[in-house]
DNA sequence: ATGAGACTCCAAAAT
DNA sequence: GGAGTCTCAT
């Protein structure tokens, strides 16, 4: 079964001596950068056949075996770039491996067609053989948004109560099955019939057919559905195996049970597959990634060679010691030892503070001092576990004037304004995408509310067409009333005309244009709102993106698989994120804040998966850690608003975890006014909460005593602080904060373009009014926000 | 049909 | 603290 023909064309005897010479040539040259490798790097490299695992520790040199492993595939002649099936989990991955493919080995390597995510291939493979998994071709990939309505939609109509079972928990459910390669009939009858009194399976059965009938499929449909494809066409699955001479999958820890099986299903064949990743960095399990998968890799391709690779090209020594003393706790792991020939560098900084607020001044205030000694702004990144972690930090760099960016918030696709545009062309292209319509009959509001959609839907159903047709023909009719008649064809009117816009247009422009007649722009354009202006900016970005595509079908295929926020790069700005998004990414500096026990570890991962949830908090920890340079630095709160209600919180057990020699606990900086507002909220004494061990050695550090200074004041004792100071036993002091921020942000005075009483817009803060200007700091009184001391790059004359 | 204001339940992570 | 929903008045 292991024939390989024509391995390599040096070989090949009826080749001329030049060619022969030219390729001889192209080797020695494109060996050059195996060069630079280390040897477990370069065995990863050169063991080409057969099943390979790469377990890539934290910083060891991923990207760079996986490129160079293909720019070797294709420099030794064993493959041609449209041989090579190379899968990763993001679009940012993909494109980075295209970039550095392209610079080892020229334009060579460029057009590899099989390069891209799991769903991106997927879609690919689909789109040929859509018919034989009961598709047409131009089928829709349905986002998020679209799919939670088609939820609602099929709990209505089993009389579901979506009170009690909401269309999210239903739209976990699916999405759990499918991860897991479960078709509707493939569901353990017992868990269909958990969800909804024993509905599950049916509304599982019921969303399915909805999708079929809108020509649409999920993103799970995207791998599900070639399961389906090769299972039931051999053939088909075969001439697939014989196109992937060689695959690689990077990430191979995040792969779920469906892509597990779509790997296996083309490896069969040849098993050339080289499978990436590292189980201490498996942070997507409740997502459906099967640590198990990369844990049993050996015994699925008997045979694997597995190459590990430990040598850290990224961390201090302290740094990888406190990753490495927290990972090791993990029972479920291959194991690995990362390490370094770095010095040791600077201890892992663990800081205390007595509440959130504080410990986000803290952190803002150092990355200033950071900042002021001239570390770039772009090499310092705050990692927070849950994204509601933000808004507190947030509010203290607009504070001080410290330009952030987070990243992976919501996604550009995600936001409504894009959506809506979206679902214009979506119409405009295809009459009959149900959903698009829906969303957009009345945005802007035109007086189409729901009766006038209940009865579209009505007729729409009775007579099996889609909206937009019902729409037409119903006009046709005398069942509308007047004023929803001719407002509504001229809707359908407006669609007609703007399908051949597009056919007779550059399709940027068409789209321009059917934002503006559609009255879309000017909706936004009217709107008083703090983020109209931010909107509209996106809507300009959304057209402009669409020039770089040769039409609008390969726009809007484009833009239901990826479409990101396109921000200007390189920005000295701080970077704010989740944990999540920051794996693959480094940085100089790192801060860790909420490193509390419920929050991190996060206790609904204990609750729900209790030591496989612990352990993937570690791994969590773990590449929190990793991902810095040169500092690391660890905070938490022993207060914190939970749901907008303070309680107390005790220091995370990972803390105690690290290794005491690569920690250093350290005191935060003494503050003048620590800001008496923070007290009034806080209605539970510290008692309430339990002692930890883990506390008690840090606390003996900075020289506490038990339930006492928690090491946050500095200056201020805990009892002048309020510790366990009755609620309410302190007035609420009126803005300290601005006083506070006036005395740390600095002005550069230069003189800034405002002046007192001058009408003015903030993108967060939206509308207000200048009362006093000092350099480029300016005090602005909000309608909504109150004074607040911003920096005046913040800010557009409004 | 629409908008304002009250009310509820919530936030874990994302292709 | 905030998004989404509900209710009521216009």
């Amino acid at each position: 079964m292991q024939n390989r023909p024509h391995a390599l064309p040096a070989g090949d005897g009826a080749q001329s001596s030049i060619a022969a010479r030219a390729v001889g040539a192209l080797r020695r040259e494109a060996a050059g950068y195996l060069d630079g490798l280390n040897p477990e790097q370069r065995r990863a490299v050169e063991t080409t056949d057969g099943p390979v695992l790469v377990l890539a520790g934290a910083g060891t040199g991923k990207t760079r075996v996986l490129t160079t492993r293909i720019a070797h595939l294709i420099a030794t002649g064993r493959a041609r770039p449209y041989d090579i099936l190379a899968v990763t989990f993001t679009n940012k991955a993909a494109r980075e491996m295209k970039t550095r493919i392209g610079a080892l080995i020229g334009p060579a390597g460029e057009g590899m067609p099989w390069l891209g995510t799991f769903h991106a291939v997927g879609t690919k493979i689909l789109r040929r053989h859509a018919e034989l998994v009961g598709l047409k071709s131009d089928f829709t990939i349905l986002g998020m948004d679209d799919q939670l309505r088609l939820m609602k939609q099929v709990l209505a109509d089993q009389n579901v109560d979506e009170k009690r079972w909401p269309a999210r928990a239903l739209g976990h459910a699916i999405d759990g099955w499918k991860n897991r390669g479960l078709s509707p009939e493939q569901v353990p009858p017992g868990e269909g019939s958990a969800f909804a009194f024993g509905k599950g399976g049916a509304l599982y059965t019921a969303y399915q057919a909805r999708l079929a009938t809108l020509n649409a499929v999920d993103f799970g449909d995207l791998l599900l559905l070639c399961l389906k494809l090769w299972r039931e066409n051999p053939d088909i699955l075969e001439n697939y195996q014989d196109r992937f001479r060689y695959m690689l999958v990077d990430e191979y820890q995040d792969t779920n049970v469906a892509q597990y099986l779509w790997l296996r299903l083309l490896a069969q064949k040849r098993k050339n597959v080289a499978c990436v990743g590292d189980d201490d960095q498996s942070i997507y399990g409740w997502r459906g990634a099967e640590v198990d998968n990369i844990l049993r890799f050996e015994h699925d391709f008997p045979g694997a060679a597995v190459v590990r690779l430990e040598r850290n090209y990224r961390s201090t020594g302290h740094i990888l010691a406190a990753a490495s003393g927290l990972i090791a706790r993990n029972e479920s792991r291959l194991g690995k030892t990362l390490r370094t020939e770095d010095a040791l560098g600077e201890q892992v900084t663990v800081t205390g503070a007595w509440d959130s607020e504080e410990e986000a001044r803290t952190v803002a205030e150092s990355i200033e001092s950071f900042q002021a000694k001239g570390h770039p702004l772009s090499e310092i990144a705050v990692l927070v576990r849950i994204s509601a972690q933000m808004r507190e930090i947030e509010d203290r760099f607009v504070q001080l004037g410290l330009p952030y960016r987070v990243i992976g918030g919501p996604r550009f696709y995600e936001r409504a304004e894009i959506r809506d545009a979206l679902a214009y062309l979506r119409v405009t292209a295809n009459g009959s995408d149900d959903l698009a319509f829906e969303r957009i009959v009345n945005t802007p509001k035109r007086g189409l509310g729901d009766a006038t959609l209940q009865q579209l839907h009505g007729y729409a159903r009775a007579e099996r067409v889609p909206l937009l047709l019902a729409a037409r023909r119903l006009c046709e009719t005398d069942e509308l009333k007047p004023r929803v008649r001719s407002t509504l064809r001229a809707l359908t009117d407006s669609f007609a005309r703007w399908a051949r816009l597009v056919e007779s247009q550059p399709h940027s422009e068409a789209a321009q244009t059917i934002l503006e007649e559609s009255g879309y722009t000017e909706m936004w354009q009217k709107d008083r709102s703090a983020d109209a202006a931010g909107r509209l900016e996106n809507l300009k970005e959304f057209v402009r993106s669409m020039e770089e595509f040769p039409d609008m079908a390969a726009f809007l295929e484009h833009v239901s698989l990826v479409m990101e926020a396109s921000e200007a790069e390189g920005a000295e700005r701080v970077s704010l994120m989740t944990l999540h998004a920051a794996k693959g990414l480094e940085f100089d500096t790192v801060f860790l804040p909420g490193w509390e026990d419920g929050l991190f570890p996060n206790q609904r991962a204990l609750d729900e998966s209790g030591r496989a949830g612990l352990e993937e908090e570690r791994r969590l920890a773990h590449v929190g850690l990793t991902r810095a340079r040169k500092r690391a630095k660890l905070s938490f709160a022993v207060n914190r608003r939970i749901h907008g209600l303070w309680s107390s919180t005790i220091p995370s057990r990972f803390i105690d975890e690290l290794p005491e020699s690569a920690v250093d606990v350290v005191e935060a900086p003494a503050h003048f006014s620590a800001g008496a507002s923070r007290f009034d909220r806080n209605p539970q004494p510290f008692g309430s909460s339990y002692g930890t061990p883990g506390w008690q050695r840090a606390q003996a550090n900075t020289g506490g005593n038990l339930g006492g200074n928690l090491g946050g004041g500095g200056g201020r004792s805990a009892a002048g602080r309020g510790f366990g100071a009755s609620p309410g036993g302190r007035g609420r002091a009126g803005g300290p904060r601005e006083i506070e921020g006036e005395l740390i942000a600095k002005s550069t005075g230069s003189p800034s373009a405002f002046s007192a009483g001058q009408r003015v817009f903030h993108t967060k803060f939206g509308p207000g009014t200048v009362a006093g200007v000092d350099g480029n700091k300016l005090t602005v009184d909000f309608d909504k926000a109150g004074r607040k001391m911003v920096l005046d790059s913040f800010i557009q004359a409004g």
